[in-house]
DNA sequence: CTGAAAGCGCTTACAG
DNA sequence: CTGAAAGCGCTTACAG
């Protein structure tokens, strides 16, 4: 592969001159950059990176370390990172951490080994000294949607408080009362902030939300299916069931079909994170959308930000209940789509 | 960030000894080797993998450039290509084309750029001159899942030519007889493929596959939807719409009930490529299902081989039908799940 | 406007 | 077993 010595010769200049004019510097006489720039075509030149990165301390790629790309929530996060990162003039990495602290480990360390400007992150777990330690030695890092408290590091995330109350209201208007949760990893924020929100929820309507309600699971369908085995097993199943992912929905459908039963005539069935395909489930799933893009936009300029050695601004997005048809209907046969004044725009 | 220096000065060694030390060479001593250990422990030092790379002319990293990260087929491909270089101690940067062309080139471009060791594509178009000319200028690299004819690369793929048989001869075994297909684009091979396969599987009945049957779409959401619906709009409605990938499947669920209408009723669906969410969706659609993790590693070991400079094994794998109700049912009324020997094992 | 030179952080023959 | 030195491909003060 040609080099910057292999143009230099061939356009009869220093290797200096080809790094100005390819690099824009002023100071370059039209006729040397002339020079260079047919010397680079005939030769299919192209800048080694790595060299440049070494040279200039900076790669222009920030690492993005995600809990689950399988999610489709993180999939479409990744997405618009990538989006405003390539506008930005920057490349994105992504680690997978697949809901393991090691993997996600695994990852920060090879992002940081290669040097990438900035990191983004939605920690599967309380933070590992390697992470802690980055955010600490000064790596400019932003978290997005998971965040570690105690850390400062700015969090664009987004706020289910007021859809989580609004989903609880709608349950109760409903008739539901006995309602249970399949909660995400306690060492999770995202894992802790939905079942205390829709605790705090509940005891606005003086109903309780006893432990066994609220069923432990990981984020991942699995967990779903196993946490809805058990409700299903109890003396008294809850009326509806609230999936704090969408994955963990997806478990739960699981669980339901196979033991013949149906929703929402059985059991009611609501998930944070809405997607595409619960318009189609059977039933339609009622969900608490999060403004997905908008966070992965927010957190990208948040980090360049950092980067430039400025701030970085926090910033928490409102999500926002979609009722479907998952948790019953208010009375009357099935009209075609849901009656809700809160509905999706069509996909 | 402490470099190798700030650790030789430490240990009282040289660079060389504290590189040595570092990479597992044999003949360093065992005191020094401790030293080195010591002082890498003391300053938290983590060798820098831009300087080694542009030292050792290799990265450790392989390029994975996708048609479209939103679609789970490809995101449960990168995942797997992910875990199986992961494995084989390589890092994988994925470029997102979104099927677009010129998204595909940048990526090609940016990857090249940082030297990745080798690339893996699945190609959005024909391919651009950048992306042949790399394969001609001896990058390593192979093909996986769509692949462009007259290069010489491995193809790491699935052949859905036996399934599609299988998917036309339930249609016709449940009496449909008018079949149409959402085409993907042409300039892909898997655009090409699935329009031939599903012609020649009509064939062997006697059925034709006029051109009024034959939607054109781009592998995405939007355009399932738009084919569908002007395949609603014919005189003659199809009985039966098989999407060739699965968001064409979505968008053709969203034509569908946008009309008020139902499937498989007033129309059936079939879809290339199985997803979790089809076992739950209004019906359960038949699909057919690549064996996709498997496509992701044995792309990956072809592309490992490649850049050890040995040959590289084109594989090709079976897809297989997966029955369910979309496309109607054998007779009486619908069983809890599909009667087809051909099925699903539970999620 | 241009070039010679230093240097980014490593690895690796080479000599001892 | 160890170190001094060269060199990977760039960029950028410095001098002219």
């Amino acid at each position: 592969m040609a080099s910057i010595k292999d143009v230099a010769a061939e356009a009869g200049v220093s290797v200096a001159t080809v790094s100005r004019a390819l690099n824009g510097h002023p100071s370059v006489s039209p006729a040397a950059r002339a020079r260079v720039l047919a010397a680079v075509e005939t030769l299919g030149y192209r800048p080694n990176a790595v060299a440049r990165s070494l040279r200039t301390d900076q790669t222009r790629t920030l690492g993005l370390v995600i809990s689950d790309v399988m999610n489709p929530y993180f999939t479409e996060l990744a997405r618009s990172v990538e989006e405003e990162a390539r506008a930005l003039g920057y490349s994105v990495i992504i680690g997978n951490a697949d809901e393991r602290p090691d993997l996600q480990d695994h990852h920060v360390t090879t992002l940081l080994d290669r040097r990438i400007d900035g990191l983004l992150v939605s920690p599967t777990d309380g933070g590992s000294p390697r992470m802690l330690d980055a955010a600490r030695a000064g790596t400019p890092m932003v978290f997005v949607d998971r965040w570690i408290p105690g850390v400062d590091v700015p969090v664009v995330r987004s706020d289910g408080r007021n859809a989580v109350r609004d989903l609880v209201a709608h349950l109760h208007g409903l008739g539901h009362r006995r309602l249970a949760i399949i909660a995400g990893p306690a060492a999770t924020t995202t894992g802790r902030e939905r079942v205390d929100a829709f605790r705090e929820a509940l005891a606005a309507y003086g109903l309780p939300l006893p432990d066994a309600c609220i069923g432990q699971g990981d984020f991942q369908a699995g967990s779903g299916r196993r946490v809805t085995e058990g409700f299903l097993d109890l003396p008294e199943p809850p009326e509806v069931v609230f999936a704090a992912d969408n994955l963990m929905a997806l478990g739960a459908l699981d669980a339901v079909r196979a033991r013949g039963l149906r929703v929402p005539e059985d059991i009611g069935l609501a998930a944070f994170d809405d997607i595409p395909w619960f318009v189609h489930t059977d039933p339609p799933v009622t969900a608490i959308a999060q403004p997905t893009r908008e966070l992965g936009r927010a957190a990208v300029r948040a980090l360049v930000e950092r980067i430039a050695g400025r701030a970085g601004e926090s910033v928490t997005l409102p999500a926002r209940l979609v009722v479907r048809r998952s948790c019953g209907e208010p009375d009357g046969p099935a009209p075609h789509q849901s009656p809700s004044p809160v509905r999706r725009s069509t996909p």
